[in-house]
DNA sequence: GCTTGACTCTCATGTAAGGAGAGTGTGTAA
DNA sequence: TTACACACTCTCCTTACATGAGAGTCAAGC
């Protein structure tokens, strides 16, 4: 030691506390060239010289940057304001991607929340995604919940029939009111619709209108569930727990029903409009 | 719609809202396999009722699971604490990831700082590491800034020598005081160390002795830089902005040194001992 | 001078979760 | 019939290395 000597790779490494392969790698990259490479053997000799900039290389490393932009950044005409830009941009993204894995952490809180309420594995699996707008003939009414929303697909049904236009998605209902239990059923305010491609006019009773897309809170599920209470509930909870609100009618996507078809085979998905509740 | 069918993986993508080419990794990886295949074609036919399952499968990649896991997940027999186990091992991690994301933020912040101080590209590169523990041949003396320590150096190798001993590192400085000025120069009380590998006895003035290892706040610089004023400055910001404390005196690492080298092509290391500050 | 063990070289492959794209051969629907 | 969807295989690409194979090199002891 105290003399001055180039280094074989396993000592600069040593010294560098990193690995050899790391080494090599980082000269593949054009990160860190050794000094000297021996042209008989192909050995690398590493100066102490060099310690700096592996230094510095691994202090971008640890501030999260890709080894090519730190090639980038360890370039010696490197211009101050690109060198800032780029490490605000990076600070952007770090903030980003805090706030991305703490709404993951929410909801690993919200799952384990579920499951000890139910007691059970999860029934309902929640996932929020973006729907596109679409358009649609609609029926709206306040029916009866059992049964209601068939009368009233089969008269909208019967009218694109009549206009010989084809359905382009599965029926949507949306539940525009809670139930209300009256004397002679469960009624409730759901608008019935069947997306289609084409525009045409409506009539007074079936409205062509576009449902508007945005984030939705969906879960899906198999067999029947008339009253979709749980699911219903689970989502709610969700919603709440995930620091979103609820902006609009909840929907039910139909999207395996029918009369020639075993109840235990519907598969129907939920959906809820939300929007990120603003943190106050 | 409405009606039972099976549906090709095209479609199935469509309505599930991912892509055919994960549709058939998921299946290679042994996740959601198609309903049938038919023998003839090879193609993937899918039930609508496995939309539940794809929607549970893409639920856990929310929660961040790697896909070999959501496998283990997914089986049916899976006991209730397994999954609770996983999903409270899962959080932990985020958890664990949000804090080291932040503390990256910090040290962005750190760095930017840090230019807009220097108003150039920091010439110092800060990086926390841990060290080892190692045992030393140390002398301890307040002298000269100036080359007081290539006496201490002197004496600790030529009692080496006398034993038979070969350093196995660089020599370390312990700055134990602040410089003080008298009249005749620049003294402090530093503490010049060489690492050795066997233990023996030390004499009054060599003490054989073990420096502590544990995290450590590091930069290295080439060439000459008597004073240490910057580096030490920027190391001691650092130090502030990223909520550490100092617990114990600095460490100058003398990687390249000694008589025959020119000063230019010095290479040292600067070492603040630090500990996580108590968040009060 | 020889052996031995530690070290080094190059090259290839694997990682997670697919994305992108090409090439080639069928299937399905209007 | 003509698009288009789908099949299969293959490769390369992404990050930052780790691991290993097979071969060559270095320094030290005998």
């Amino acid at each position: 030691m105290g003399e001055r000597s180039l280094l074989k790779i396993g000592e600069f490494a040593h010294v560098g506390q990193v690995s050899v392969v790391t080494l090599r790698h980082y000269e593949k990259e054009g990160l860190l060239k050794p000094l000297t490479l021996d042209p008989q053997t192909g050995y690398r000799y590493y100066a102490l010289e060099q310690l700096p900039r592996l230094h510095r290389i691994l202090a971008l490393k640890d501030l999260g940057f890709p080894l090519d932009h730190i090639a980038r950044l360890l370039e010696d005409d490197l211009p101050l304001e690109q060198l800032q830009g780029m490490l605000t941009l990076k600070q952007a993204q770090t903030q980003q991607m805090i706030t991305a894995e703490q709404e993951r952490l929410t909801r690993i809180a919200a799952r384990l929340h579920q499951i000890e309420q139910e007691g059970k594995l999860p029934t309902y699996d929640m996932l929020l995604k973006q729907v596109d707008a679409v358009r649609v003939a609609s029926y709206r009414a306040t029916v009866l919940f059992h049964g209601g929303f068939e009368q009233s697909t089969a008269r909208i049904l019967a009218y694109l029939h009549e206009k010989q236009i084809e359905p382009i998605g599965p029926t949507i209902i949306q539940l525009h009111s809670r139930s209300e239990q009256r004397e002679d059923g469960l009624y409730i305010d759901m608008e019935t619709a069947i997306p289609i491609s084409t525009h045409l006019a409506g009539t007074e009773q079936i409205a062509i209108r576009t449902l508007s897309g945005g984030s939705m809170v969906s879960t899906i599920y198999a067999g029947v569930n008339l009253l979709m209470g749980q699911a219903y509930a689970a989502l709610y909870c969700w919603i709440k727990d995930n620091g979103y609100q609820i902006i609009g009618p909840p929907r039910l996507l139909r999207l395996q029903h029918g009369e020639h078809i075993d109840a235990s085979h519907y598969v129907t998905e939920l959906q809820f409009p939300v929007a990120r509740q603003a943190p106050n």
